[in-house]
This record gives C-alpha cells, sequence and structure tokens, in this order.
DNA sequence: AATGTCATCAACCGCCAGATG
DNA sequence: CCATCTGGCGGTTGATGACAT
C-alpha cells in the first residue's frame, strides 16, 4: 500500500554531483532528451535517483540557464512577482527565462527576505502581503515516520566528499556567453567544470519562446531601461495592470477589458482562480 | 595563523496533482 | 472508479567559502 519510492535508494550516489556524472547526464539528454526521469539514470548508467538527475538538470545542466547575479531589475521583478505570487517560485521563475525556481528561492530566502525586512530598504514593497499559500500549502505537518524509507538526511550526507565549488567570483559569476540569453552582462573566461561539460546550445533556445513584444506606448520601459530584461514578455505597466487587479478589484470585469493583451492564460486562469 | 560565525546555494526531502492502466 | 506512476513543487539542510575576531 501507498506509493512506491521514486527508486531505489541503495547503492545510489549521493549529494555533490560529479563532472563526469554531469557529463553523462548531458549526453544522454543530448542523445534521448528530457522525460523518463525514472528510468533515465538507469539508462544512462547513473547511480542516481531519477529526481536527482532532473534536478541537477533542471536547476544546474540546461543549456538555456542564464548564470550570475541578479540584476537590479531582475531583483526588482522577483520582489514584485512574490507580493503578487507569494511563494510560488516556479511561477516566479517562469516570468525569468533563464532562471531557476532554486535560484530565486534561494536568492529570495538569502538576500531579499532580509533585505526586505529591514524598514528602511530601498527595495521595500508598497503593495500588502503576499497571499496566503494557496491550495499546495494544505500539506500535512506532521514529522515522518521514523520507519521512513528515505530518512531526512542520509548517513552519507553526513560524509559528503569535500568537492571544491569552484565558485567562481560573485561579483561577476556568469555562464559563457553562448548560453545568455541577450544579456549584456560581462563575462569571465570559463573557470566552472560546468561550462567545460557544456557543448554550445542549439540556435533556438539563444531565442525568447512565446515572448509578447513589449508595448511600444510610453508607459513602457525604454530599451534603456530594460537592460537585461528585454527577454521580459511583460512591461511594468502589466505587471502594475496585475497588481491592481490583485489588489481587490474586480478581477472578472478588469479581464473582460482587453486585458488578454496585458496578461498571458497562465497569469490570468490563476488570478481567476485564486482571486474570486 | 587559528578559530568562529555568517552567507550562499546545490541537493535533498515529502507531498501533491495529473496521467495512466 | 481505483491504485499506481510520474513529474513537479516548495521547504529545508548542510557543505563550503568568505569574512570577522
Amino acid at each position: 500500500m501507498g506509493r512506491s519510492p521514486c527508486c531505489a535508494k541503495v547503492g545510489l550516489n549521493r549529494g555533490a554531483w560529479t563532472a563526469i556524472e554531469d557529463k553523462i547526464l548531458i549526453s544522454y539528454i543530448s542523445a534521448h532528451g528530457e522525460g523518463k526521469w525514472r528510468n533515465l539514470p538507469k539508462r544512462a548508467g547513473l547511480k542516481r535517483c531519477g529526481k536527482s538527475c532532473r534536478l541537477r538538470w533542471l536547476n544546474y545542466l540546461r543549456p538555456d540557464i542564464k548564470r550570475g547575479n541578479i540584476s537590479p531589475d531582475e531583483e526588482e521583478l522577483i520582489v514584485r512577482l512574490h507580493n503578487l505570487l507569494g511563494n510560488r517560485w516556479s511561477l516566479i521563475a517562469g516570468r525569468l527565462p533563464g532562471r531557476t525556481d532554486n535560484e530565486i528561492k534561494n536568492y529570495w530566502n538569502t538576500t531579499l527576505a532580509k533585505r526586505l525586512a529591514k524598514p528602511t530598504s530601498p527595495a521595500q514593497p508598497s503593495r500588502p502581503p503576499p497571499p496566503p499559500p494557496p491550495s499546495r500549502a494544505k500539506r500535512k505537518t506532521v514529522p515522518p515516520p521514523s520507519n521512513s524509507c528515505s530518512p531526512r538526511r542520509p548517513p552519507s550526507m553526513a560524509t559528503r566528499p569535500k568537492v571544491s565549488r569552484a565558485k567562481p567570483n560573485k561579483s561577476l559569476r556568469t555562464f559563457p556567453s553562448q548560453f545568455s540569453l541577450g544579456s549584456s552582462k560581462p563575462v569571465i573566461p570559463i573557470g566552472d567544470d560546468r561550462a567545460q561539460l557544456l557543448a554550445p546550445p542549439p540556435p533556438e533556445i539563444l531565442q525568447t519562446e512565446g515572448a509578447v513584444p513589449l508595448p511600444t506606448g510610453g508607459d513602457s520601459l525604454s530599451e534603456g531601461q530594460l537592460g537585461d530584461l528585454g527577454f521580459l514578455d511583460f512591461s511594468e505597466k502589466m505587471l502594475e495592470d496585475w497588481a491592481t487587479m490583485c489588489d481587490g478589484a474586480d478581477i472578472a470585469a478588469s479581464t473582460e477589458e482587453g486585458k488578454d493583451s496585458m496578461l498571458d492564460l497562465e497569469s490570468l486562469s490563476y488570478l481567476l482562480e485564486e482571486w474570486p
């Protein structure tokens, strides 16, 4: 009864990924594509849990990941989106191409949350607190059973091999330019083993997919203001309108006034669901 | 130089929702 | 309709590096 474990836990590698494992995973996905994570480790010859492979790929190895510091524009966008969406990191990350939910979540927890806690912070949001967590938050809070098949922290983690993380200079930490999405950020020479593992992505990755051109009206950001955020598919005004709707306006009415040009379907459906 | 503390972030976990048989 | 599988999400942990003492 109950769920079967996502994979056999015995005999699997844990902790930090090695360069060889990364290479194997990249090669396999390059040849066979993503998906089928459960069987992927076996087929690829990796002693890893499928979930671990998926996480490694999505958060670290994907060629379209944008590395480097969060720009001020991105930061402000994260703050705004968090005010609107709460801790829905995947949704927030979905509006920041190249950024992962894990990265944004980490950035929020380590940097923004602390900064925003200070009342005099320039980034202090002017909006009310984020909405309560959506239905997903109804998870149980009981501690896991002691005989759980997957202990909270496996013993091996305590003896995780000392793997050099090769953390580059934080002020310049970014990914090789061929992986950027039009970013104008400085790029450091490849000192990261990740870069050596990755081949240049296919050209289509460098294109902004599904993006709606920014409005050309005066209320949108100028080209200079856009900076690194030129790939974003909505403008400041769109966010403002979106936020206004979230602040208690008649959403149903608002969405019928031609707002389909302002909101994508996902956002709109979310609003309609979460703010009835 | 040695030690302690803090900040960062990759990786893990349990849980959930949708898909599938 | 039900049980199971699969992919995905958000919360949390702990290794590591940076900085302070």
